[in-house]
RNA sequence: CGGGGCGUAGCGCAGCGGUAGCGCACUUGGUUUGGGACCAAGGGGCCGUGAGUUCGAAUCUCACCGCCCCGACCA
């Protein structure tokens, strides 16, 4: 493609409404334009980019066995009031009547929809497994779309759904998704970890965020510095570093505090560590308070204690509420006396003695405090955030906390859907079974946004070579003089024969800086610059991306410069 | 939904009671051409919408709408 005829609309400033480099580039670069909030247009070259990440998720998803199918995006009612989902999910759920005041809703996953189709096509086990797949449209009304294309409204995903004939089958299917799910974010280029995670509402009995590494990650990631072990914050678990050094000792003493009701003010007040403290918060659970207590050095993970109570509906107690139950404004908060609520403790705590804790009245703190001496056991379990420098639960060593961008997500479903919807298949032994599912999800807008959140720098986008628009960029740097012109013409037929994908910048009007600018902004793996002043000594430059130097090549030899470059870049996209 | 910020030319911004501005982009002509060229001449605005205050509103007041950020939420 030749830049004067291509519509690739690139912008000098920042537009202000974007906050992350992802957002920026992708509306600087020309891949996108906003329509409304979450909603985007995707112009040729964020769609070049689209398309080849939906190419590379066909190719892998076919040779794991899986088979494309396409599901409308408009569903009906019926099926999401069979699984309860459509009371169950929430606003974010986009329901539309049509005009015969039927409802449907707009299909944010599908479940409900390939479950139909396969219930009513599946009669025997010999037609499984069986494993489909569809790249379309979901529609989430997000209560706060966000970052651009990292969290739209309306994007495009991949996903796709196994049946099994039993559980033992599903969980070979499941780890042959992972797989190729590891193997399409390879080829993406990207640096990526699968995490375990919390499984939602989605439901079902195990599950693995694809998590690509990067600092603007909406998900909170722990990960072991040592083995392969990573973990959603919300899901990981790290063996707490060791307590502070307090021996049992006497009873336990108040001390005024006045003002200070943050573990820091007060550790700072009694020269104490952090891990020192009990921090005392109270929560409410399906409207009932409970307490959870952590070391003053952790925090409280609401999914742990929501899970732990199997409740539906959690939340921090509002100051009120803090006074309801503690009989002490906020900060002062402490389990000692505290009774007619139900008491949850960290196995942090578990182990250490002379405790300081709020006091239930204001401005007083207790110091000397013991578990089961001054207050009766709480229910014990893991109820905290794993923290920077935890050990590893798998080999010991020290556990990370980093940021990760969620690209794409694995479950083993179980019945949960057959069940509901009576997805059964007739087995050998000549009874009724139902299939066991197993789904798979891969946000393909916002892995487009991911990799640039990856692979950036401050000119611009440096694409992995597999989903850049175009492999390389040809850059005619004086296009009046009609040798440079031929010369750089020539370049562009053979570099298109050879097979590379070319965008051309023979544009007459745009200046030498002008157009290196723009490359820097596009950021295309491999350039190739033609000029006169190269050309006087016959040579043209060849300069890769993530690259400084620029190699000077003489014109014989540019093809297979390019050949030599292009093969270290796909080096990056191999799985 | 709670808190905060912003809506003025295509983009980025200034102006904050008295004639609507700047830079970039755009058009025309000319000179240029190795890191976002220069000169000259142009075109482009319901100052987000509506009501009010005022002799007079982009500017003050109120309401609404849109967009962005933090939080809550997130198969």
């Amino acid at each position: 493609m030749r830049v004067s005829k291509a519509f690739i609309p690139t912008v000098k400033e920042t537009p202000q409404e974007a906050e992350i480099p992802s957002h920026k580039l992708m509306l600087r670069a020309g891949l996108m334009r906003k329509v409304a909030a979450g909603f985007y247009e995707y112009l040729p070259l964020g769609q070049k980019v689209i398309l080849k990440i939906n190419q590379i998720i066909r190719e892998e998803m076919e040779r794991a066995g899986a088979q494309e199918v396409l599901m409308p995006i408009m569903t009906p009612a019926e099926l999401w009031q069979e699984t309860g989902r459509w009371q169950k999910y929430g606003k974010e759920l986009m329901r539309v009547k049509d005009r015969h005041e039927r409802d449907y809703a707009l299909g944010p996953t599908h479940e409900e929809v390939i479950t139909d189709l396969v219930r009513r096509e599946l009669k025997s086990y010999k037609q499984l497994p069986m494993n489909l797949f569809q790249i379309a449209t979901k529609f989430r009304d997000e209560v706060r779309p966000r970052f651009g294309v990292m969290r739209s409204r309306e994007f495009l995903m991949k996903d796709g759904y196994s049946f099994d004939v039993d559980d033992a089958a599903a969980d070979k299917t499941y780890w042959i998704m992972v797989e190729a799910y590891k193997r399409i974010f390879k080829r993406c280029g990207l640096n990526f970890s699968p995490v375990e995670a919390d499984s939602g509402l989605i439901g079902g009995s195990f599950t693995h965020e694809f998590m690509v590494l990067a600092d603007t990650g909406e998900a909170a990631v722990a990960m072991c510095s040592s083995c392969d072990y990573a973990a959603n914050l919300e899901k990981a678990f790290g063996n707490p570093t060791p307590h502070a050094t307090a021996a049992a000792g006497g009873p336990f003493q108040e001390v005024s505090t006045p003002g200070k009701h943050t573990v820091e003010d007060v550790g700072a007040l009694l020269k104490l560590p952090a891990s020192q403290f009990i921090k005392t918060l109270v929560f409410i659970a399906d409207g009932k308070p409970v307490v959870v207590l952590v070391r003053g050095d952790h925090d409280v993970n609401e999914v742990k204690v929501q899970n732990h109570l199997q409740a539906a509906e959690i939340a921090l107690a509002s100051g009120e509420k803090v006074y309801e139950v503690t009989k002490a404004p906020v900060g002062f908060a402490g389990p000692v006396g505290l009774s007619g609520v139900k008491i949850l403790a960290d196995k942090a705590l578990q182990g250490g003695h002379q405790y300081v804790t709020g006091g239930l009245k204001k401005d007083i703190h207790l110091t000397g405090v013991e578990f089961g001496r001054d207050f009766a056991e709480p229910e014990w379990g893991d109820f905290r955030n794993v923290i920077n420098g935890d050990g590893c639960p798998k080999c010991g060593k020290e556990l990370k906390v980093g940021r990760g961008i969620e690209v794409g997500q694995t479950f083993k479903l179980g019945t949960k859907y057959s069940q509901a919807m009576k997805c059964v298949y007739l087995g050998e032994d000549g009874k009724d079974k139902e299939a066991v599912m197993g789904c798979y999800g891969i946000g393909v807008t916002r892995t487009v946004a991911a990799t640039i959140e990856q692979h950036y720098d401050a000119d611009g986008i440096i694409w992995p070579i597999a989903t850049a628009p175009y492999q390389v960029h040809l850059l005619c740097l004086n296009p009046a003089e009609p040798e440079v012109a031929k010369i750089a013409d020539e370049f562009y037929e053979k570099l298109r024969q050879a097979g590379y994908e070319v965008l051309y910048d023979d544009r007459m009007e745009a200046s030498a800086g002008f157009k290196f600018k723009d490359a820097d902004l596009l950021g295309f793996p491999i350039s190739v610059r033609v000029g006169a002043r190269g050309l006087k000594e016959g040579l043209v430059e060849i300069k890769r991306r993530r690259e400084k130097d620029v190699a000077k090549v003489v014109v014989a030899d540019v093809m297979n410069k390019v050949k030599e470059v292009a093969e270290v870049e796909w080096k990056f996209c191999t799985p």
